[in-house]
DNA sequence: GTCTATAGGTGGATAGAC
DNA sequence: GTCTATCCACCTATAGAC
C-alpha cells in the first residue's frame, strides 16, 4: 500500500508526457503539468528539481518507447529479415508516435545535459548490428558496417521527417506512404548490394 | 531620398531574422526585436500588424535564400551535373544556414498560414524536373519522377538533418560529412540506375 | 512614426504555515 | 507533501500624447 499510495511522481511523469506530446517543447510549463494534476505549482517541486529535471523526466520516457518497438524486430528469423523489421518498427514508432519521433530525432541534442547522447548513440548500434549481420552474409556490400546503417538510416529518417512535417502531402494516408516507404527501402538495399 | 530614409521596416526584418537565427520560434520576440533595433515595442505595430505577421515575414526570407542556392544548380551543363549540383546546393545551404533548414525542413509546416505549402512545393519541383531530365537521358530507371525525387530528397534531408541534430557525431567535422554525404548519394543513385 | 504609460497575461521559483 | 502568498521576470497589445 505504501507505494501506491503517493506515487505522485509517476502521475506527474504520466501527465508531463501528456502535455509534451499535445504543446512541444515550447507550449510545456511546470504550472500547467500542475494544473492537470490538479496540485499547486510549488508542490512539483517535492518531486523534480524544477522544469528543467521535469522535461528531462519525460524525454526518458520517449526513447524507452523507441526502444520498445526496436526490439520487437529481434523477433525476426533471419539477418535479411531482421534488418527489414527494424525498417518497418522505425516507421511504425513514427507514425503511432509522431510527436515522441519529433523530439528524439528532430529536435538538437545539444541543448539537454541528459544521457540523451547515449541512448541515441545506442539506438543506433542495434540498427549497425543488423546491417552487420547482412554484411556477413554477403546481403550487403563489404563496408563498415556504421557507413552502410548511416546511408540506410538517413533514407527511413528522411521519408519520415518529411512525412511528419508535412512534405509529402501527396502521398497520401499513412497506408500508401507505408508502401512507398517500403518499396524506397528496397532500392536504397538494391544500391547497397555487393 | 525619400525611401532610404524610413525603411525602418527593411531593417526590422533583418534583425528580425538575426534574431530568429540566434534563438529560433521560441526565442523570437517582438520586444527584443525592437530593443536591437532601438525603439520602442510599440513602434514596430506601425511597420507590422504584430508578432505573428513579423515572424512570417521573416520567414519568408528563408525560402528566399534557399532557393538562391538551388538557382545555381541550373549552371551547370548536363542533367546529371545538374542533378548532383543540386544535392551539393542543398548540402550547402543546410550546412551554411542551419537555422534556416530547421524551421523550413525540420517544423511542421501546418502550423503557419503564410503561402509556405506552396514555396516547399515549388523547392520540390525544382528537384522533380532535374530528376525528369535523368529519366529522359537513361540516367535514372523509368519511373514517375516525383517518386524518384522523393527517395533522392529522404536521403538527403536525412544526412542533412540528422547531421544538423547532432545525431551523426561520430563522422567529424563538416569536410569528412560532406565527402560521406557524396558518397552515399552516389550508392543510391546506383540504387536507382535504369 | 515614435514615444510613455498601462493593462493584463504567461511563466519559474521561493518562503513559511500546516 | 501540500498549501497560500508572494516576488520577479518576461511577454503581447492598446491608448493617447507629441
Amino acid at each position: 500500500m505504501a507505494a501506491a499510495t503517493s506515487d505522485t511522481k509517476a502521475r506527474l511523469l504520466a501527465i508531463g508526457r501528456d502535455l509534451y506530446l499535445d504543446a512541444g517543447t515550447e507550449g510545456f510549463s511546470l504550472r500547467e503539468v500542475a494544473r492537470r494534476a490538479k496540485i499547486s505549482a510549488p508542490a512539483v517541486y517535492r518531486h523534480f528539481d524544477g522544469k528543467e529535471a521535469l522535461l528531462a523526466a519525460v524525454c526518458n520516457d520517449g526513447f524507452r518507447v523507441f526502444s520498445s518497438y526496436l526490439i520487437q524486430a529481434l523477433e525476426a528469423k533471419t539477418p535479411a529479415e531482421r534488418l527489414r523489421a527494424t525498417a518497418e518498427q522505425y516507421l511504425r514508432f513514427g507514425l503511432e508516435n509522431p510527436r515522441d519521433y519529433r523530439f528524439i530525432f528532430m529536435t538538437d541534442i545539444a541543448g539537454l545535459d541528459d544521457g540523451q547522447g547515449f541512448k541515441q548513440a545506442a539506438t543506433f548500434q542495434f540498427l549497425v548490428d543488423r546491417v552487420r549481420e547482412c554484411v556477413d552474409a554477403k546481403l550487403l556490400m563489404e563496408r563498415d558496417p556504421r557507413e552502410l546503417a548511416t546511408i540506410i538510416w538517413a533514407n527511413v529518417h528522411g521519408l519520415v521527417s518529411l512525412r511528419l512535417a508535412g512534405h509529402l502531402g501527396p502521398i497520401g494516408d499513412d497506408d500508401a506512404f507505408s508502401r512507398f516507404y517500403v518499396a524506397a527501402g528496397e532500392r536504397v538495399f538494391a544500391g547497397l548490394a555487393p
